[in-house]
DNA sequence: GAGTGGTCTAGACCACGAG
DNA sequence: TCGTGGTCTAGACCACTCA
């Protein structure tokens, strides 16, 4: 059977997982080295390394080379949500995030001006959105706009991730539609690095197109989120008088 | 710096990748054995199955105990069309899911209840529904509904998801709200072998919660992707009625 | 029983961080 | 320099599949 007893290794994750959960080991706490907690649950270092890397899966300690490994301190969850009304606002307690913005000239190529909807070439501005809550990275935004409809200069860092993202909104025309598309992806290693999660560990990873009522792409953004404190949320009001199909 | 040269397990990795993507190893082959590649590769057994974790990490591989690793059939992706007017119509290609649904009458507790908005206890008919596409697991949902809105009976077996699932919510009264909450998190144990991935891949995971206009839940669905080829699409409309459109 | 993958060991060596 | 985690080795033993 599939897991029907514990592995060494699975006891080990356990009984860790256990004292994490239960507070026996505290947010930040440093464990005993590898060497250490190997002789102490009587296995060797890579048996006791794999237990790690299951908690480390779970997001539950992080592991600094050199230094040791460390519970990690319970994130808040971010909750994003969709519809494109207010993009990015978040629930209030979220509304403390520290944004870094780097504003870029570029032209569209590739998947990008497919994306958009645009000739290869056509000017852009890009906007690599990176927020922290406290000392942890939170999100990475990359969003794409026709260069004449960005603003003309965005400040570099912000205390409001809602202030920043909605004066880009603001300068959009009236959006007519918004599509996302939501996967799951293992991150890129530049990803990882920034967001500080491992490699191994899924993002969220939402694709905003937004367009206007002529049907021009206003907006494209490439968001992506650590998978294991993101969530996002889609409501959808309907009329009553539906008719048989919608779409 | 990290990962700026290749450790052995992850040239081999690469290698073996490449010869997936360029088909010089093709789908549904089974791999040479471990203590071949292991000297092939001229390294120990376990940095080879080092290197054969991430490819199944990847989803370019299926391990099956007692045969041997294997190339795994590229899989179609899966696209979940929010927003609820047909929930789960996928593209054309995808119309050909087979679906298998166990119904069974249950009462609402815990979460459940707190999900749909009704006391403990409250009697509910449950549809587990999973779908295959030809010999792969595809997705698995769980869909709660007031018994009272329950169809009599649901045919076991289907080989269209569409007729099945719309002909659920073509028995909800008139829809007012969908709201769906997208999440990423490691399956369950039993999601992981229903859905035939390691238990360290990530899901995609859909809480779909539908009310009628007078606030009454008449559907929770909880429902689970496999991440490594599935995405979400959301598209929203806005009425353009503050200003005129412009360009 | 032969061959496969799954788990584990005991120890070597390397790379990083702090004093 | 020292202690930490990161990677790797060579081989043992077990569990599963199939003939």
């Amino acid at each position: 059977m599939i897991g029907s007893v514990s592995s060494r290794c699975d006891a080990i994750a356990g009984d860790l997982r256990n004292q994490i959960l239960t507070g026996r080991l505290k947010a930040g706490e440093r464990l005993r080295s590898e060497p250490d907690l190997a002789s102490h649950y009587a296995v060797s270092k890579p048996t006791l390394r794999s237990a790690l890397a299951v908690l480390q899966g779970e997001g539950l300690i992080e592991k600094i080379h050199g230094k040791g490994n460390f519970v990690r301190r319970p994130l808040r969850r971010i909750t994003y949500r969709g519809g494109g009304a207010m993009p990015d606002v978040h629930t209030p307690a979220d509304a403390a995030l520290r944004v870094t913005i780097r504003t870029a000239k570029i032209r569209a190529r590739g998947h990008l001006a497919a994306l958009m909807n645009v000739p290869a070439r056509s000017p852009l501005t890009e906007f690599v959105c990176l927020s922290h809550d406290g000392e942890s990275p939170h999100s990475l935004a990359r969003i794409y706009v026709p260069r004449d409809l960005a603003p003309a200069s965005v400040p570099e860092e912000s205390t409001s991730y809602v202030g920043v993202v909605a004066n880009l909104a603001e300068l959009h025309p009236p959006l007519a539609n918004v599509r996302e598309k939501v996967s799951v992806r293992l991150p890129t290693q530049e990803e990882a690095s920034v967001l500080r999660i491992g490699s191994a560990w899924a993002v969220l990873a939402i694709t905003r197109v937004m367009t206007d009522a002529a049907g021009r792409v206003v907006e494209a953004a490439l968001l992506v989120f650590p998978g294991d404190h993101a969530d996002a949320v889609f409501t959808t009001h309907h009329q009553i008088d539906r008719r048989g199909t919608e779409e």
